[in-house]
DNA sequence: AAAACGGTTTAATTTCATTTTAATCGGTCC
DNA sequence: GGACCGATTAAAATGAAATTAAACCGTTTT
């Protein structure tokens, strides 16, 4: 939850705490993308007026990095724009203030049951394929063989798995897995992907990894 | 979309139709169950308030019949506590009268994008007759054959798709798949044409690029 | 404090696909 | 026939990606 109000945050997060949700609250949009980038959640609830970096800009953030996240916009801007904007940024919900908790609480449920669990539940896993990804413990392994990955290596592995079948484009990973907005001189993430065949596709049978020339790396099973 | 009062009905009806989705209408909950059991459905949009059966037991009737079936609520009723049985009745949201058009709409995309995991009305797929093209895999196919293209080729054939049974002259192309403005000389453009029907017509029945003398190109489905 | 180390980034080189140019061919309209 | 317009082809130019080595940087070890 990203709201600066800490009155409000504070009823929500105890709110939600009591009906056993796990909470971290951040008061600005900054440390809102911190922990977004640092951990795995599942749901987003955003307000839009923060501090040094708005709930739509942050929503986006979000929805360029993962399409899965539900996002919900919590916000005293009732305009049907407003709206539109927050569905545009990639919201799920847009609630207006103020509302009734346990309005929130059932719209929450409803996201909630139409995620997609991933098998094994409670354990963050991530599967394409023989790759096994484990968000938890960072192991990553292939046909039951573990593979050691550096930071950097798992994070941009990470990314590739999220968006599994879709083609992403060097501005997309730099922006994701490295926080650069515009560099067009350096060649890191060339490098990393090399990095990351060696080892995820070189002792195997099967590719992983495709490069589409002029357009950018798709992560996919198979041709 | 089940609802009595027939003048709302008819103009989401046709709001909904523009927006290129099938829509089935129903003025009564006995109607609309008869139309639910005999027709497969991506979403409701339901009324409570209406005649020989309520909108929460139609919910709750398709909820038992399908869990995938995105369901919308569209009231007067504000209250938190119909706003509760609504979302209990199994709905996926839950939208107060009066409310403006667009507001419904973002909200119908927001709840298809999570459905299927994949495409509806303005996503990531564009198509003419049999061919399809990809946005986010970058692949194209035709009768279910995969066509690999290059960069400025999927561009190029981008750019035909959105401009279908419209003639693109050589200006328009040269202006929005290549960034010059007006160069005479160059004939970049004939050669990618020529890509492209190599590609995408040659082992296949009809044609799909036709050349219009002195104006320029179009792409169109038949004759 | 210096050295060693693992990880990350830069830079330079090689390789190769894509893009562009340019020349030729074929048909159509005066 | 000649001029015009587009189609087609091959060759040349360009630029993107792979690969390698070396530099850099922060942390830990000596």
């Amino acid at each position: 939850m990203v709201e600066d109000e800490k009155k409000i945050a504070e009823t929500l997060r105890k709110g939600l705490t009591e009906q056993h949700y796990e909470v971290d609250v951040a008061y600005d949009g900054a440390i809102g993308k911190k922990l977004f980038d640092a951990n795995t959640y599942d749901l987003a609830i955003l307000d839009i007026n923060i501090p040094l970096m708005n709930g739509y800009e942050l929503a986006r953030h979000i929805r360029s990095y993962n399409e899965e996240i539900l996002v919900i916009m919590l916000t005293a801007m009732s305009a049907t724009e407003d709206k539109i904007e927050g569905f545009e940024a990639g919201a799920d919900d847009y609630i207006v203030k103020p509302f009734d908790f346990q309005e929130l609480l059932v719209r929450i449920r409803a996201l909630l049951k139409r995620l997609h669990h991933q098998p094994a539940a409670g354990s963050n896993i991530l599967k394409v394929g023989d790759l096994v990804m484990n968000l938890d413990s960072k192991e990553v392994s292939r046909e039951g063989r573990n593979i050691p990955l550096t930071a950097k290596e798992f994070q941009l592995l990470e990314y590739f798995i999220r968006n599994k079948n879709k083609v992403v484009s060097r501005i997309d990973i730099a922006m994701n897995v490295w926080d650069i907005d515009f560099d067009t001189k350096t060649n890191v993430i060339d490098v990393y992907v090399n990095f990351l065949r060696k080892k995820i596709e070189k002792d195997f049978s099967s590719k992983l990894i495709y490069t589409q020339v002029g357009m950018g790396y798709v992560l996919k099973e198979n041709s």
